[in-house]
DNA sequence: GTGAAAGCGCTAACAG
DNA sequence: CTGTTAGCGCTTTCAC
């Protein structure tokens, strides 16, 4: 009887004490298909990310995984190596599971993901990112912003020959939003980008070696360069070590994303926080509250949380006073 | 109609058409839930992994993502810290949802996991690792040969004086196996292990260089270090390169998993390839041809595939000859 | 407190 | 080719 396995109603001992006798011995495992259908209710939250392959997202799983422990919910994740229609499809079948909520990087998606979202009656958390507008509930940090923190700490130590470098990913929105940034607060203070590079594929450390060294090569004057991500700045830091250069003295550096890694790096780069196990605390527990209400319940303003990334100076990015 | 969207059975192009129209204009998304129910059949796959925080797993999971692509299954992945009873509780969750198929790491599992896996009546493939039983199929390599792979080639080397920094974890089954191949490897030619240390928690990379700072102090005589990872390894190596140790002369350095990290350092870490994207690629190879099999089809017997990781010599292996 | 019965939204099988 | 119908294994509700 499954009052007894989900404990609910009214049981008297003895009868749910058989019944959990014959559960074991049988080796009964519940159907949550039968149960779902049934119930109208289904444990799972459909979370959406662009790929595995960037430790940021693995890092945004843990936060959600942690927050969900001791919950009944359970997240489901669907990878769309940052396209659109790979998004939608995933988004679809995901949807035809009827999960209790989505959480989905990224504000950025095409008209019929939108209009599943909107339409799919449960709650929606988009998350990284908070330029732009979300469907729903939002969990992030302004990549903007956090592109024009980078300028403004830049220009204060006093460098102004500035040289850019990335991914070449129109798709990837947040990388492209900090380079926006980062011109921007640039451009308030008269000053321009003089070099940027756009790589593809490979091992990002090597990458940040042979990118630096060509830029370089190309303009010898530069006297400070921002990496869209914290490996190929690291790769860069590890060429410019090699060559000699006085580092944050003549070239500073920085980087974006605050990984673990750079704590063992010969020199601790520059870089900012994403917060990304935060933003997948956050984002579940927004899902966890949303799913908590009565059915009928009205849920009230969507929350929208914008999380601050902190300057991580390092000790690439100090020209005028160390420490 | 159902037939019409499955598109299956015999549908005249009128209905079809007529069909299709009325779904898109009601934005109509499935049910799976009842369609799984009524179908006996369920396109999810269970994918049952220790952790997210060691680029392994992630790199595993895109490998079994991409052999899923443009078929009916899709994977969900479950994470157990590295602890039994997690894991048991996890596979039973997943297992009520009557999966496809489990994919799980590891041949060491609790008494009540091995029953429910082995009266799931699914496929099984575990994976990662091929020195013990398992229930049902099982991709990976031997990481007993491993260690003992890389104790002939330290030992061909010339080097004899060897210690070993790890992970403390007692339940990362697979970097004990790599020691004790390690060990044996060596034991057999007459030489023992010099010193060894375990840690936990933080960077891997910073962890690496204090551990192999404060080997070297307790035991400078060393003249190989083995790391169970490559990103410890790395940084043994940069901690190494900034004392300027002469690499392989004085010391020699070998990791464990070909990186794609390695590929940017200073000089190129000796390590070897775990084959983590193939293993997942093969893992839902066997799914998917066991669920393509009718119901009642004998599936012979399971597959068993062993890999054979190959040693990268690297720059930091070769004592005799170099190249 | 307990048993019985009516669906949940589909699929599969069958009758037209 | 097309319409109809009986379940899938649960939860929920309603009698007892």
């Amino acid at each position: 009887m499954s009052r007894v396995l989900r404990n609910r109603g009214d049981v008297s001992a003895t009868t749910r004490e058989r019944v959990l006798q014959a559960a074991k011995t049988l080796g009964y495992v519940p159907n949550q298909i039968a149960g779902s259908l049934a119930s109208q209710r289904v444990n799972l939250v459909a979370v959406i990310i662009p790929s595995l392959s960037n430790m940021v997202f693995p890092e945004v799983l843990t936060g959600i995984n942690q927050a969900f422990e001791d919950t009944p919910l359970q997240p489901v994740v669907g990878v769309t190596d940052y396209m659109p229609e790979k998004e939608e499809q995933v988004l679809y079948e995901m949807l035809s599971w009827r999960p209790s909520g989505v959480i989905i990087a990224g504000l950025e998606h095409s008209d019929a993901t939108r209009a599943m979202l909107q339409n799919a009656g449960i709650p929606v958390v988009e998350i990284m990112d908070t330029d732009g507008n979300p469907v729903d509930a939002m969990v992030g940090i302004s990549h903007r912003r956090a592109g024009r923190m980078m300028a403004a700490a830049i220009l204060k130590e006093g460098y102004t020959r500035i040289g850019f470098m990335g991914t070449k990913m129109p798709l990837d929105h947040r990388a492209r939003k900090r380079f926006e940034g980062l011109t921007e607060g640039l451009t308030k203070e008269g000053i321009e980008i003089e070099a940027r590079d756009f790589y593809s594929g490979g091992s990002a450390l090597a990458k940040g070696r042979e990118m630096t060294q060509s830029m370089l090569e190309r303009a010898p004057d530069l006297d400070f360069l921002y990496y869209s991500n914290d490996m190929i700045g690291a790769g860069g830091l590890l060429y410019l070590l090699d060559q000699g250069v006085d580092i944050p003295g003549q070239i500073g550096l920085a980087g974006f994303n605050g990984v673990e890694l750079l704590q063992g790096l010969p020199r601790k780069l520059a870089t900012m926080d994403a917060c990304r196990s935060e933003i997948g605390a956050a984002a579940a527990q927004i899902i966890l509250e949303r799913s908590a209400l009565p059915e009928d319940a009205d849920p009230g303003e969507p929350a929208r949380i914008t999380l601050t990334p902190k300057i991580s100076y390092g000790e690439t990015l100090r020209r005028n006073q160390r420490g």
